[in-house]
DNA sequence: CAACGTGAACCGACCGGACGGTACAGTTTT
DNA sequence: AAAACTGTACCGTCCGGTCGGTTCACGTTG
């Protein structure tokens, strides 16, 4: 299954990655500690990822690739669904340590343009939650939520207390219900 | 004059490093860079920041220090004026090339615990705007929001357009004066 | 006043280590 | 036998930091 092993041994590499930037910080993603932290040898990264421009980009596939599993997840009928979608996603990996979005970090401080991909994303689902309401507006202060909810988990910035976040986030939740 | 000097010199050096953070990305901030940019040899930029993480340090320092300017520029007695200025410091910077919070970016990716002056900080802010409301969760909605804002300028995420942009600041702002 | 000394500000060559990537001969797995 | 590695040696570059100067404005002293 060569395939499959392979996929398997993406993921381990990928996820020792991921484990590296939340311990030490996105800085830390060096070729020789994802490969020691993965259990593969420095050779066998490099089989899989040819690059650390790959190796970054892959972290940076892979979490799109669950956030449109998420996406995908929310009831087809549903209206709104791709804002809710969103809201979803970022409260995913709520207590999580290893936040994925960590690669977002990485990408952004190494090399720029490793974002394209993700800002081709977003603009997808801008324009389509734009299109799913009436209140443009309203769905993109929405929208600015959730992506300030990313970045205060992301930088662990304070939010208030465990207790004023989820009130916040509840008073979120029915302002996007309002939205419709 | 030695000490004003050594200000005016810091201050090369820090717009230094802004310029190359945001025309090469936070991650080609280096030591050499930065004294090249900045006009100065190596030995005079470490002489007046020891160390790398000194200078990055400067960076934050520097933005927390403009950031206290503009809340302090708030009428005193308008009310939520905290808030307010949160926003207006998201919205200042709006066209400006090289924004200052890419200091953020790099100091997580070379160092997170550089974060901790704008942490307490931030969380110094949160309660006062916390304090300056009947409606916490609404304000913290709107504090997600403006931060969603900073971040989506700092990585140049899509924004739907600048029209969309604009009438979603607007309404912000709106929610903001209906929250009082 | 001139000789000397001092310390601040700065220069730039250099060092050592880290890091990305290569190469490649062997080993295990399928 | 091909694929998927392992293990390691090695290379060149980049980068942070050191260090021994140099300049110069400013006292201090004889």
């Amino acid at each position: 299954m060569p395939l499959a092993e392979s996929r398997n041994a993406s993921r381990r590499i990928l996820s020792a990655a991921r484990a590296i930037a939340a311990r030490e910080g996105a800085g830390r993603i060096t070729i020789d500690a994802v490969a020691k932290e993965s259990g593969l040898s420095k050779g066998g990264l490099l089989y899989n990822f040819p690059t650390k421009k790959a190796l970054l980009s892959g972290l940076l596939d892979q979490m799109l690739a669950e956030h449109r599993d998420l996406l995908g997840s929310v009831p087809e009928q549903h209206p709104l669904r791709t804002l809710r979608g969103h809201l979803e996603t970022a409260l995913q990996s709520e207590g999580v340590t290893d936040d994925l979005s960590i690669a977002i970090l990485a990408a952004a401080a190494l090399d720029p343009p490793l974002l394209d991909p993700l800002r081709v994303e977003l603009a997808d689902d801008l324009e389509r939650i734009v299109s799913e309401t009436q209140d443009a507006p309203g769905a993109m202060v929405a929208v600015l939520a959730i992506q300030g909810l990313r970045f205060q988990k992301l930088l662990n910035l304070p939010d208030g207390g465990a207790d004023l976040r989820d009130r916040a986030i509840e008073r979120l939740r029915t302002m996007i219900d309002e939205l419709e």
